[in-house]
DNA sequence: CTTTTACCTTAACTAAGGTTTAGGTTTTAT
DNA sequence: ATAAAACCTAAACCTTAGTTAAGGTAAAAG
């Protein structure tokens, strides 16, 4: 049997239907757009039509933004893709390795900043010379959690 | 023997002092100010004259911020204390405590994330319907490291 | 006494990540 | 055929945390 028309896995999406479905706004496809990190071709009427691939795209922008990349960031590394496609299995494995190296430091960076801030509790001084918090660029505080190589 | 003019401990600081000392902008000064975060008083001359306390103030500011705490917060932890003073060690214990809470909840947001993250890495998949990174509102995905009472 | 240097205020500008509004067009449903 | 729902663009607006500029005054140094 063949699919009815509004199953077609080949049916172009409207920006309304990929603001649904990924649950980001139209604006802010009209954004993401404008930003170059998704792409549309337009029907007769200028309207925007969507590749089904734009919602993996729309995805892995989420999923970035949500470990702190900024937009102009994944914007580069979707750009770096061949003929702009849309991210495979394994670009995003290589992409999603990059970036978790960024979450591993601002983990690392907020462990530090928990382990002096519990200390700085303990005396309360805010001391300008000894307090660690209040000078986060002394040697001692380089001795954080994590990996240091 | 006396202290000398430049160090006499009683003196008011002008803006620039305080700038130099605490490491901040004479522009992000008067801004704190605007925001009700620090205060001056006023030279015959209507310059700016800083009691010294206000360094220990903006220390606060900037570990808070350090921390991701808002100014508006900040603003609003520092108007709680009595007759505008500047935070002892007792204050300081008290808001920092509260703030570490916040920053504890950050981390652990984050190593949710790194985890599903590197679940991912390893499935490469981003399904809608399976993948923890895409649903982050899955009851799965509540499972994470650190305190949940 | 004069020249720097520091300071004053107000307003505009910056960056990121969008949202809102206004006025007009296309698609879809009836 | 018409009306409603969805879409289009451009420009303005929003928030946070400030910085920069312009035009003028005060304080310090020589």
């Amino acid at each position: 049997m063949t699919l009815s028309s509004t199953d077609d896995i080949h049916k172009a999406l409207t920006v309304g239907e990929v603001a649904e479905r990924s649950g980001v706004a139209v604006s802010a496809l009209h954004f993401y757009e404008k930003k170059g990190l998704i792409q549309s071709s337009r029907s007769a009427g200028n309207q925007r039509r969507y590749h089904r691939d734009v919602l993996r795209r729309v995805a892995v922008i989420k999923v970035a933004q949500r470990i702190g990349i900024p937009l102009a960031e994944i914007a580069e590394a979707l750009g770096e893709l061949p003929d702009g496609r849309t991210p495979t299995a394994r670009d995003w494995k290589r992409m999603s390795a990059k970036w978790r190296g960024h979450l591993d430091e601002r983990i690392n960076d907020l462990t530090v900043l928990r382990d002096q801030l519990n200390e700085c509790i303990g005396c309360g001084c805010l001391s300008i010379k000894a307090c660690r918090l209040r000078n986060p660029f002394d040697s001692l505080s380089e001795e954080g959690p994590g990996p240091h190589f």
